[in-house]
RNA sequence: UCCCCGCUAGCUCAAUGGUAGAGUAACCGGCUGUUAACCGGUGUGUUGGAGGUUCGAGUCCUCCGCGGGGAGCCA
């Protein structure tokens, strides 16, 4: 008799209850209604004859409009012709507030173009795929905590104002704090570096901004990052980590989110294939790999889009690049003992998206750290109490960074991050 | 910041320099099993803005604006 989620209605098939939600669509043949209503935990088709209900709700079923909130009261059917295998045939039907018309965005995700949806963000968010990725990427984060708690990691949180750049070259936010300037995260990393020479093993969750005029499927200027931080760590330890990680939440995206996957059209036999171990190769190697694929490629140069994707090939798994020139890489990262110049990092390129993880192990040296600072042209002062770490008490640490929207739009399978993010915020665009 | 592309009906798109069009949504009507339902009917325009060339510009030229994809940078 209750309220029940549409989720969990078959369980009350042959009982009346009530569904609570928003009307999707409806068609209409003659003396038969057919609705599409849903609740934010799944879609159900309510049907109504003429002789179902009063001659005044019928009508007025007739008229809804989409979006119009309603409370239905009805039968569960487990009907095979209706979607989802069950539906509601209906004894009451109540209008709580009637959508103005025309809906803005009226065949929900079809045939509309990407700047059209992102400025009915606040409505699109209702459509099927939409409500989809927010679900999954729930479940990713749910996963993510799930890993490092199980794991004995302390969750940190860095902060999100700070007084100067963690790594000075790209640009930051910069917003007034009362007579000083203040920047907003770019990182948290050096944050959680002293975290964890407080507490062992940390992970951070949370927001980062970058001011970077960057216009691609893979940018926004504010995103989410996990960046989990571990004493005593090596560049091969957390390698192992993130191939364990990514892969754990990998299988519980699988485990939980079998209807958001079909409402994506994402095949999910690729992502039954991520398990440990990855693809290990070291940027010499991948180097070598670019250039046999064609692909332009200079002396110790970063790696762009065209190059990631020539490492990657068509390997349904992520690979793991590691050890980069150190010229390239940012003045933290620890130099690798066998190879001047090459340091003890690793980036995790996933299919489809590229990098969804970069980290490394630290420079653990002070006077290597302080040589570092200088040549990058860093305002030693800012980093004073980042050299403290190395004063007192310090000793080789690793972590890394993942992307949550790259992540996501991965697991998704969807082409933009910025789909894969309730409200996302971009170089030209900040609405709604 | 640079390169490429786009901007026409609410939306998605057409229109050799020669009367501004279609699909779809919306609205009206029909249909007892629809699946983005279908069938019939009705309306819809500062062609992003400002100049210019031309007898004539949605179309060609210049500038500006807005956006998309990519580069750089990065997750």
């Amino acid at each position: 008799m209750g309220v029940v989620a549409i989720r969990d209605l078959k369980q009350h098939a042959g009982e009346t209850v009530t569904v609570r939600g928003w009307m999707f669509n409806r068609r209409s043949a003659g003396k038969l209604h057919f609705l599409q209503v849903r609740d934010g935990s799944g879609f159900l088709q309510c049907v109504a004859g003429r002789k179902d209900v009063d001659e005044a709700t019928f009508e007025l079923l007739g008229r809804v409009t989409q979006e119009s909130s309603v409370q239905v009261e009805g039968e569960v059917r487990l009907e095979p012709r209706a979607p989802g295998g069950a539906e509601l045939g209906v004894r009451r039907f109540e209008v709580i507030q009637m959508a103005a018309q025309p809906y803005p965005i009226s065949i929900q995700d079809h045939g509309h173009g990407v700047d059209f949806l992102m400025e009915q963000r606040h409505l699109w968010l209702r459509g099927p795929k939409a409500s989809a990725t927010l679900r999954v990427r729930a479940r990713v984060i749910q996963a993510i905590r799930d890993f490092f708690n199980q794991r004995d990691f302390t969750l940190v949180d860095p902060p999100i104002l700070t007084p100067a750049a963690c790594e000075g070259t790209t640009t930051l936010f910069n917003v007034e704090y009362f007579e000083d300037k203040a920047y907003l995260t770019q990182s948290g990393q050096l944050y959680m570096e002293a975290a964890a020479m407080a507490l062992g093993k940390v992970y951070s969750l949370g927001p980062t901004f970058r001011a970077e005029k960057s216009k691609t499927r893979r940018h926004l200027t504010e995103f989410w990052m996990c960046e989990p931080e571990i004493a005593f760590a090596t560049l091969d330890d957390i390698m192992s980590l993130a191939e364990e990680f990514v892969s754990f939440v990998v299988r519980r995206a699988l485990e939980t989110c079998g209807e958001e996957f079909k409402h994506l059209e994402r095949d999910t036999k690729p992502l039954e294939k991520i398990v440990p171990p990855f693809h290990r190769i070291r940027y010499d190697e991948a180097v070598t790999k670019v250039r046999a694929a064609g692909v332009e490629m200079r002396d110790e140069d970063d790696f762009g889009t065209p190059q990631e994707m020539a490492i990657v090939g068509d390997s349904e798994k992520p690979v793991m690049v590691h050890r980069y020139p150190t010229a390239v890489k940012a003045f933290y990262m620890k130099r690798d003992p066998e190879n001047e110049k090459r340091v003890l990092c690793v980036d995790v390129l996933a299919p489809g998206i590229g990098e969804i993880i970069g980290g490394g192990q630290r420079a653990d040296d002070l006077a290597y750290l302080e040589e570092q600072i200088a040549l990058h042209k860093l305002p030693r002062a800012a980093f004073d109490w980042y050299l403290d770490l190395r004063k007192y008490g310090s000793v080789p640490h690793s972590g890394f960074g993942l992307g949550i929207e790259r992540t996501v739009a991965w697991i998704c399978g969807n082409e933009h991050v910025r789909e894969c993010i309730p409200f996302p915020r971009t170089i030209y665009r900040i609405y709604p």
